[in-house]
DNA sequence: CCCTGATTCGC
DNA sequence: GCGAATCAGG
């Protein structure tokens, strides 16, 4: 695969949207993340100031020449692929990153404790076995946060969102689900199994 | 171990 | 210009 003036453009909106270099490479296809660092470094766009965060780091010390005017970071004119842009006055730091863990304090304020859980199984309709599996790997779990899971990190949640007390499991998913051994056995139940429950 | 970006250097 | 290999870190 080649860099076309797409596939650049989409990797130009993907990097100052803050995707990682594997995420874009995964999005492109046919290319590694390699591929996307390189590309994104020949594009002099390696400093992620396409949205206004910027970490300018003073050059601090510079016992030298008291010239060299380098006053911007870097040269403008990108024609297309322009995402908006904030053209902060001074040094203003808006990372859309920032507003997450203000969020857990709102969300506390107005979710009631114990409402709209996610799939909880109800224990009844669960085989006892698979039960039990979960207790037990609940007592292993990662206890990761939202922000922490991947791919092959299992997603099933534990305990009340409304609370503290809540995390993801975390434990290696098994292979192309979206949760680990033991939570795909409750997950993902054969029919026969869900079939006349006492009613 | 999973992941991140940064750099180097043969092609 | 390209990107695998490598480095340096979280």
């Amino acid at each position: 695969m080649s860099w076309t003036d797409e596939r650049v453009e989409l990797l130009k909106k993907m990097w100052s949207e803050g995707q990682s270099a594997s995420q874009i490479a995964k999005e492109l296809g046919g290319v590694t993340r390699n591929a996307v660092i390189g590309k994104v470094h020949r594009l002099g766009l390696s400093n992620r100031s396409g949205g206004g965060t910027a970490q300018q780091a003073a050059p601090a010390a510079a016992p030298a020449k008291p010239e060299t005017a380098k006053a911007k970071p870097a040269a403008p004119a990108t024609p297309a692929a322009a995402a908006p842009k904030r053209e902060a006055p001074a040094e203003t730091r808006s990372a859309p990153e920032t507003a997450a863990p203000a969020m857990s304090a709102a969300r506390r304020a107005i979710i009631p404790a114990g409402q709209p859980l996610p799939p909880q199984p109800s224990a009844n309709e669960i085989s006892p076995e698979a039960l039990a599996k979960v207790s037990e790997i609940e007592k292993k779990a990662k206890r990761l946060t939202l922000m922490e899971l991947t791919e092959r990190t299992c997603k099933w949640p534990v305990g009340d969102p409304a609370t503290e007390d809540f995390w993801f499991c975390g434990l290696p998913v098994q292979q192309g689900k979206p949760y680990c051994e033991a939570h795909v056995g409750v997950a993902f139940q054969p029919m026969s199994s869900r079939r006349d429950r006492k009613r």
